[in-house]
DNA sequence: CTGAAAGCGCTAACAT
DNA sequence: ATGTTAGCGCTTTCAG
């Protein structure tokens, strides 16, 4: 079961490597009988280039990287989808790597990324989306990046400005707020979310700012962060409405930390949204399966991922890209707050 | 900003190429002295050697592809997570092709892992789970495993054995229609998946010979199919809840359908489970996220991922495998179907 | 329109 | 313990 190469096709077909190569690429002109020849021995031993040595020599390889914490919260396979159909009709494939947050993992995975010779990196998540990014980790990415082409999709590497794709989740903070003021909620909470990550931050500034527009004052007590998880939501909903005064409004850091707030105000014995409403972010699946079904923002992950490549393919091609593309995130108002 | 090579760090040590290959890959003793040198020199232009050029001659790549139908079904993301942990260990890397079980999307994508190189290739669903795959696609999946080591994993290849592994979803089925006829039920219809899907098939058949088994008899117009949306089992639950007499409990042929199935039941104003049971299949995080829990069973996701990668890795290493290695499935009780 | 030959960056015999 | 040399399979000048 030998493997069959250019050498085997232009011996039978009594023609220089080159020109098989030719007709492989379609480089240069061919005679048409002779192009008929390799085409049908290609055919007959299905003949498929080797994309190593081929790369080895052209220095591209049509493979990206796409770095990301975890595949489980369904906020990133969506990211996917949207990034998939733009890489495979650019001839692209990808390496997945989940690093689960894990700085190491990332390192190591930064520097396979390399030793593969990807032609490029989406990067989310991790140390991009931490507010006190270590300067060697930060320095890591920017080394990286002066071989690579690499995009940031949400999040940054403050004072070194990679080209980033982001959904500007602060105005979609303030959409959540007014939308929960607008109905009449003036105590309102907000829950989940690492205290040292710039998504949280950037929603509880704008949390804030909202309310302080609106002459409400937020209380601290009622901003309380854990992770991105159902449990985590759980658990800090259950706290908050064991308080004596609590708030009326909830708006989670994500869909998944609201699944879990819905569940805890169930467990309490509350209607949702008439003792509470609850708001999400990211717009998963998960927000319209389940009940009731959630108002949640919805980052526009497809387009989010779709402009991520576009950005690192125009990067690829050595042209020039804004340093950061924002996209709008969208409001949808649905059950957990608004009763049907 | 030129890449350095071996041949840059044997000439500033002054020792030939070899030895710079013999201390990346500890193939061979080195001198302590030269070894030392030779490191702080590839620490110094933080050398990384080039894993095409590296491949090409060692015909190995150390690179796998992953082809699945939809990473949006939090199941796939779970096997990963499993087999991710596995191959990085290994220092593996892998390629994550989505194909929305689009015949030729699955084809593209095994001729692109083939012109890649990659040591092996797991494959999920798509033609594999077709009761009847035409006779084409599967050869060439055949054809290509003479090459490329691949191991199916829940599905098959009808007469063309190639190494598989799976849950023993039929015994899953078995578990789901015995819990229900044991709380008493006697009513059950089953919703969800393609008629033609092996998947589907292997229950409806645990399904139909367990009620049997039970005296009872199944009715034909209980059974639904579809496809494995949210959407689906919506639609379908709601049809069947019209029926003048309509089951007392439904096996759902997936989390994703059983999410529509409760919608559907809470939207006709029943309760669950008292109105209605419902079962799951797969035990995705939705189903300890939904209001009721789902009931379920297990696929063991995260152990099948692993199984999948170690018989792929005893297989690129020449070993022995057994064609089918079969893992047990688990049944979750919650509350969709026995109150707390 | 076609071919010879060099080279991509590395590993692996085969010496020494 | 180390070096020489020949590939791996392809693309790409450079010459016809």
């Amino acid at each position: 079961m030998k493997r069959v190469t250019v050498y085997d096709i232009a011996k039978e077909a009594k023609v220089s490597v080159t020109t098989v190569s030719r007709v492989l690429n379609g480089t240069a002109p061919v005679k048409h009988s002779t192009r008929k020849k390799i085409t049908e021995l290609i055919e007959k031993y299905q003949f498929q280039p080797n994309a190593l040595a081929r790369s080895l020599t052209k220095k591209e390889t049509k493979m990206i990287g796409i770095i990301l914490p975890d595949i489980t919260n369904p906020f990133f396979p969506e990211v996917f989808t949207g990034v998939e159909n733009a890489l495979a009709e650019a001839g692209y494939t990808f390496f997945l790597c989940t690093t689960g947050g894990n700085d190491e993992r990332e390192s190591a995975y930064l520097g396979l990324l390399r030793e593969k010779q990807v032609d490029g990196i989406i990067f989310m998540g991790g140390r991009i989306n931490s507010v006190e990014c270590p300067p060697v980790l930060a320095e890591e990415v920017v080394n990286l990046s002066k071989h690579i082409p690499i995009v940031l999709v949400n999040g940054t590497l403050p004072g070194n400005p990679l080209p980033r794709v982001k959904t500007d989740e602060y105005v979609g903070a303030e959409m959540v707020t007014e939308h929960l003021i607008e109905l009449g909620h003036r105590k309102i909470g907000f829950i989940g979310g690492m205290e040292e990550t710039t998504t949280t931050v950037e929603k509880v500034a704008a949390f804030e700012s909202t309310l302080k527009k609106h002459g409400i004052s937020p209380r601290k007590d009622w901003i309380r962060y854990g992770d991105f998880s159902v449990a985590c939501g759980r658990k800090l909903m259950s706290g908050l409405l064991k308080e004596r005064d609590r708030p009326t409004a909830v708006f989670c850091v994500n869909d998944f930390t609201s699944v879990g707030a819905i569940k805890a105000a169930i467990e309490a014995g509350l209607s949702i949204p008439d003792d509470v409403a609850i708001v999400g972010f990211d717009d998963t699946p998960l927000a319209s399966s389940i009940i009731p079904e959630l108002t949640t923002v919805s980052q526009e992950s497809n387009r989010l991922g779709v402009t991520a490549f576009h950005v690192l393919q125009r990067l690829i091609n050595g042209e020039q890209v804004e340093e950061l593309s924002v996209i709008q995130p969208r409001l949808l108002v649905r059950e957990s707050t608004v009763k049907k």
